[in-house]
DNA sequence: GCGTAATCTAATCAACA
DNA sequence: TGTTGATTAGCACATTACGC
DNA sequence: GCGTAATCTAATCAACG
DNA sequence: CGTTGATTAGCCCATTACGC
């Protein structure tokens, strides 16, 4: 049993949340509402959970997953110029608040900002239960933490695509020019059959 | 017991390099050019390299190894103004380099990044093994990737202390006004007895 | 204004019937 | 196996908008 | 000049004798 | 159970110094 070579505590939560079940009432409240409007604010939203006893953020999956699969009217802004809704886009004078307000900005302060960066650090995919844990200690709902996840993901793959060229040259880059770079391990040979997974052909 | 609940090749290769072992004869040779030297620069690591067959980073961790526990002459520059070297640090003129040049300076093309980011979201702290194969992969020596690495979590454990006070404020941030932050999760109470580990206690 | 939390889509994974 | 909740990246930087 | 590789220290982990 | 190679963070931003 020589894996999980680890002192720490390697429980290894890495599940993802239960499967909510929806029962026939709450469907019927959501699309419900998901056909008046496919796209809630916060406080419709808000008041949904409360009317179905089920986390905010369930309510926001199921409206993603709905509006994915099944086609609704249309997007809420730039109609097919139809209905309602004052489509001028900026008409002065009124500032139209045509959509609804969203979730207040959560603010993290640096201490909370430390544990996230940490827990990041020992695993970027943090399972439910991990995610809550880090939820109770710095104080925030989960929903919150599985979102500063996900943006903190995808502000540290931004730079991937980041510091573009800096001039002008691209080409190849699996061709260095040998004999300075991989002049190294000439001994202790642990050639080790490399079975390189995740090859996943660049195309660059 | 139902750990590494992954379909991911959880191959878990978080080894940690093999120890090496020096012999007698290369470890005469590296005592006395640590003598001579105890910081040694690119050129001399890269000829010990060669002349005891090692790896140059491992020389480099010898040296780390050496200086933190015996005890040495004095740091290389302002020195004990004892035999040659010309101290006058500034002396105009010849620009002497009192410090040997170090390893050249890698520079990792865009996609070399790509993959280095990749691998450093699967896992911030790769294995020997993981280490090597992305070597091979982007075509640098393994000790770089290592250095990457560190690096990399240097940076990012950065973030941590940045983003300071903003305006003039630090004083308590564990106790957020409570009632709308923690006005969550009211059913579905998986409560699972939090053994938190990792507490740590922050002395801020 | 900037930084970044919130939101969204498209695709995929995966549990459950 | 299809349905559907959960999760993820965002492919020359996903978009939007809010707080400080 | 900036960005960031390279380097360093202090501490800790861990294999091996 | 000490020695020593390997690894890690870097406590108001580890330090240094190159390449572009």
């Amino acid at each position: 049993m020589a894996e999980d070579t680890y002192s720490h505590k390697m429980v290894k939560t890495n599940h993802r949340r239960c499967r909510t079940k929806f029962t026939e009432e709450q469907l019927k409240i959501l699309i419900n509402t998901f056909n008046q409007k496919p796209y809630p604010g916060y406080a419709t939203k808000q008041k949904l959970a409360l009317e179905i006893n089920t986390e905010e953020s369930r309510i926001q999956i199921w409206f993603q997953n709905r509006r994915a699969r099944h086609g609704f009217q249309k997007r809420p802004e730039a109609e097919t110029l139809e209905s309602s809704q004052s489509q001028g886009q900026d008409q002065p004078g009124v500032e139209f608040p045509s959509r609804e307000a969203r979730r207040c900005r959560t603010t993290y302060s640096a201490s909370q900002l430390h544990t996230l960066i940490k827990a990041f650090m020992k695993n970027p995919y943090p399972g439910i239960d991990s995610r809550e844990e880090l939820a109770k200690e710095i104080g925030v709902p989960e929903s919150r933490v599985q979102i500063w996840f996900q943006n903190r993901r995808s502000r540290l793959l931004l730079q991937r695509k980041r510091e573009p060229v800096a001039s002008l040259e691209q080409e190849e880059q699996g061709k260095i020019p040998e004999g300075l770079q991989g002049a190294e391990d000439t001994q202790n040979g642990t050639n080790f059959t490399s079975d390189s997974h995740f090859s996943e052909a660049r195309t660059w």
